[in-house]
RNA sequence: UCCUGAGUAGCUCAAUGGCAGAGCAUCCGGCUGUUAACCGGAGGGUUGUAGGUUCGAGUCCUACCUCAGGAGCCA
């Protein structure tokens, strides 16, 4: 008897195979049991007759809980009324654990008590398929990237001073000197950039701001690729590349998972190049229209950023992420470069996701000039002291440069389809929710 | 931080200012193809906390706590 994963039982029809786990449901009809059985790999149905197991084997499961842990041998075979379905006609059960009642039980739960008890709901069908979207979504940036020319640069978490100093961070004693959680990793990358050409860093970041919203964590997962001498278009053919590599990827990889979601996935199926390129006064455009014919609720302000139901108004306009260019110098920060046709623009893009999610990917060109970066960090009030080495880079061979950041989990929100962020994560640090 | 709403059995929710209830879960019993299985029975309560109004408060008032939804800020 082989020890099977349920994942792959389908090749292991007729056999007699072994599945450790756990009991998801349990549902009885006197004579005969029905287990289902989950190990991690997938849930099988098992099926206890009471004629042709041990007296031993029939009390073992009447005395079973759910999410009680055991070990069960029995034979593979097809289920009488689902061709392609496969259940297990059960011989024998060790039993590791019978579990105490478990607390979350087949019926509905408040998102409180879930969250509570995040621990044990990432047992749920829904937290695994959301998690293993979330997986995959890693392994094609990872892919993506390496297989580009991208070389994997870890930056620090432990930094002296905020990246662009607007945004609150987290605090830690290091060594009886004040040092923060870092809130992106591509200060440093513009460095490595400079020594690798193409770099991407991929790693948590931090955010002390106190939103409340289902788009933020206080801890997420970012991947920040950095690439000398390219410059905005190039960002952003770049950007809508990586993009529709991902959402292609998951479709082929994960489409069980995406359609027990209940996810529309030809919505995903459009996701490809080219993305539409608007500029900052166009998108300001729409959203004046919008105002007009009654769409959107409040007059948008010419000049400032765009608040949230803004962007989900820009981008429910289009089938696929829609990038926003050319924002406002004042809006944006530090360091972005210029826009040599007009210096009160800056050259930088926001990938909105499309179906009302909103920003998924910031970023654009870095400032070249030594004079103008130095000028800007004074106007923003920012520690000169903390960014010296980085005002160095452009004094040892200063180079155009690009680079956007993509929240993991955003991107994840947005692939699943579902409202909340933070779900795409196994244990979400939310503004006063850090348990368990 | 601001605005709005909600806290009643382990969970999800009912209860005109007048006897605190149902379904699920748990325990006991029944059922040979069940799919959040079903049927019968049992146990289970400091109504978020502290005050107040009232003959009487789960219900009305005040403060606080927790959670949710939204805003700002951002990936």
């Amino acid at each position: 008897m082989s020890e099977t994963h349920i994942s792959d039982i389908a090749s292991h029809s007729g056999q007699d195979i072994t599945i450790k786990g756990w009991l998801y449901n349990i549902r009885s009809s006197g004579k005969l049991m029905f287990p289902e059985i989950r190990d991690g790999s997938g849930i099988i149905q098992g099926v206890v007759s009471k004629k042709d197991v041990d007296e031993r084997v029939w009390n073992d499961f009447q005395r079973l809980t759910q999410e009680s842990s055991i070990i069960v041998r029995g034979k593979v075979r097809e289920h009488p009324k689902r061709p392609g379905v496969f259940e297990l006609d059960v011989a024998d059960v060790d039993i590791i654990q019978i579990a105490e009642p478990y607390p979350i039980t087949p019926k509905e739960h408040g998102i409180e008590f879930l969250m509570e008890h995040r621990h044990l709901w990432l047992r749920s069908q829904r937290s695994y398929a959301i998690l293993k979207v979330r997986a995959e979504v890693v392994r094609a940036i990872h892919d993506y990237l390496d297989s580009n020319g991208f070389v994997l640069m870890e930056t620090p978490i432990l930094t002296p001073a905020a990246c662009e100093g607007t945004t609150t961070l987290f605090e830690v004693d290091y060594f009886d000197e004040k040092a923060f959680l870092t809130q992106s990793g591509q200060l440093y990358n513009e460095a490595t950039a400079a020594a690798f050409g193409r770099v991407y860093t991929f790693g948590p970041a931090f955010r002390a701001e106190k939103s409340k919203t289902r788009r933020h964590l206080t801890e997420f997962w970012m991947v920040e690729p950095e690439i000398a001498y390219m410059d905005l278009d190039g960002l952003m053919t770049l950007s809508e590349n990586f993009l529709s590599y991902i959402v292609q990827r998951v479709i082929e990889k994960r489409a069980v998972e995406l359609e027990s979601l209940g996810r529309d996935i030809t919505k995903l199926e459009s996701v490809k190049p080219p993305f539409p390129r608007i500029t900052y006064d166009e998108a300001a455009k729409m959203l004046d229209e919008g105002h007009k014919k009654g769409e959107l609720e409040n007059a948008f302000e010419y000049g400032s950023d765009f608040g949230s139901p803004d962007e989900t108004y820009v981008s429910s306009q289009f089938d696929r992420p829609v990038m926003v260019h050319r924002y406002p110098a004042q809006v944006k920060a530090f360091y972005m470069e210029p826009d040599p046709e007009d210096a009160t623009k800056a050259l930088g893009v926001d990938v909105l996701a499309p179906e009302g999610n909103g920003e998924i990917i910031g970023g654009g060109q870095r400032m070249v000039s030594h004079d103008l970066l130095v000028q800007r960090i004074h106007e923003h009030n920012l520690p000169m002291d903390a960014f010296e080495w980085y005002v160095d880079l452009r004094k040892y061979g200063t180079y155009p440069h690009s680079g956007f950041g993509m929240g993991v989990e955003r991107c994840v929100r947005w692939i699943c389809g579902i409202e909340h962020i933070r779900e795409t994560v196994p244990f979400p640090r939310m503004l006063h929710s850090i348990r368990p």
